[in-house]
DNA sequence: TGATGGCCAATTGTATACAATACGACGGTG
DNA sequence: CACCGTCGTATTGTATACAATTGGCCATCA
């Protein structure tokens, strides 16, 4: 939305790959990344997809150690309970601001992708992890604050490998659409105070299935 | 600590030295960065620069434009008070967890972080501005939550080319010993509810202090 | 037999060289 | 005289080529 004709860099487009990659898991746990065979099946040299290496480092979802190359970061349950404890001291605060703070643009901006979400099929589980992430970005970025919404996106990126891990299986679309549904309505007509606390019990929820996957996961290992 | 032999690459250094650089004012607001210029006063190549740069954008530091290149994030009182908004919501919270959970090794290594904060020399304000971020990670380290230790690292970086800019000419320096003072001994006490109390009251003290400058750099101005 | 030390392949990290893009100056044209 | 297209230089972005480090394998030796 900033620049209508978007230049991009190759370093870019592969930052976006791999971290799909390793979000939707087919870069697994510990795995070590081979830079020139990943480059070559990319199309690139290694400079670009080193660059996006390191960001993506930066952003958490890898770890370097010198002249040892990058791995991915492993999932635990511990980092889980971080990442949605941060999530939940954050995003419901930014996003019933943003409902207050929202003009036009933004309020339709929401119901977009509220709607994008709605219709995305639901067998396609990754499309709706993203589609997913998107729509809770939707609702804090109209409240203008750049630097929470990027960290919005950053938490809703490391949180989106757990629920594309853990939640496959569950079958939780139907709460899970109920409870957007009490989202995007709440944050429409304004009412700060119950979407601030709608938000905090649907992210503490997804943390208690999390919690719960992980738990049968350990038992059945 | 986790590692003796310290094996670093390049562009870690690199991205130390031009985050320094930035956090201290040597590199100014929106000023570009010559990439071959820069690469050849610190006697590296384009690549580990590069790499560096991106890790910084990513951080939040410098923003880039493709085949424009990398510039300075420029400062302002809305970035401040997002930095300033996110700390309040993270770091007093996160301390007091780690005032409780910490062993042995985590309280001497913060009672060693506030002496060496407390004997830092009040003119280099640089080394005060890094030991004061040192002083305030090392209060949440303890806690083990290695993802919210990191953010508070960040945040905290952020944060620091205000502090140095703005807090510079005002001559804090006996008001911040104070409260850190009672931050150490709050800490040290396992006192997790004042120690929050007092925490959330330095970082909104420090903000407030900011926004009075902003506030009068813009009258002058 | 078990440990130890040195070669060798594989992989990472960096420098040099090259292509692509953007900004500014100049001259032409209405 | 204002405007527009074209060229040239400066700067970024990328590929290729090279150096440095790692880890494994095997021979050697106590």
């Amino acid at each position: 939305m900033p620049v209508s004709i978007i230049a991009r860099t190759l370093s870019d487009r592969v930052f976006e790959i791999v971290r799909e990659r390793i979000v939707t898991g087919e870069l697994r746990d510990n795995m070590p990344i081979r830079q020139d065979a990943l480059a070559s099946e990319l199309g690139v040299s290694k400079i670009p997809l080193r660059e996006a290496l390191a960001r993506l480092e930066q952003e958490g979802l890898l770890t370097s150690q010198a002249n040892r190359g990058y791995t991915v970061q492993p999932m635990s349950a511990a980092q889980a309970d971080e990442i949605f404890a941060l999530r939940l001291s954050i995003e419901p605060a930014a996003s019933a601001s943003a409902a207050l703070a929202a003009d036009e643009g933004g309020r339709q901006a929401a119901l977009a992708a509220f709607h994008a979400l709605d219709e995305a099929a639901s067998s396609n589980l990754a499309e709706v992890a993203v589609r997913n992430r998107v729509f809770h970005i939707a609702l804090v970025r109209p409240a203008g604050r750049r630097l929470t919404t990027s960290l919005v996106e950053r938490l809703g990126i490391l949180a989106e490998r757990y629920t594309v891990a853990h939640l496959a299986p569950a079958g939780r679309d139907a709460r899970a659409h109920v409870e957007h549904q009490g989202l995007i309505d709440s944050w429409m007509a304004r009412d700060a105070e119950a979407h601030q606390r709608l938000l905090h019990d649907h992210i503490a929820g997804t943390l208690a299935d999390l919690r719960a996957q992980f738990a049968a996961d350990a038992v059945a290992a």
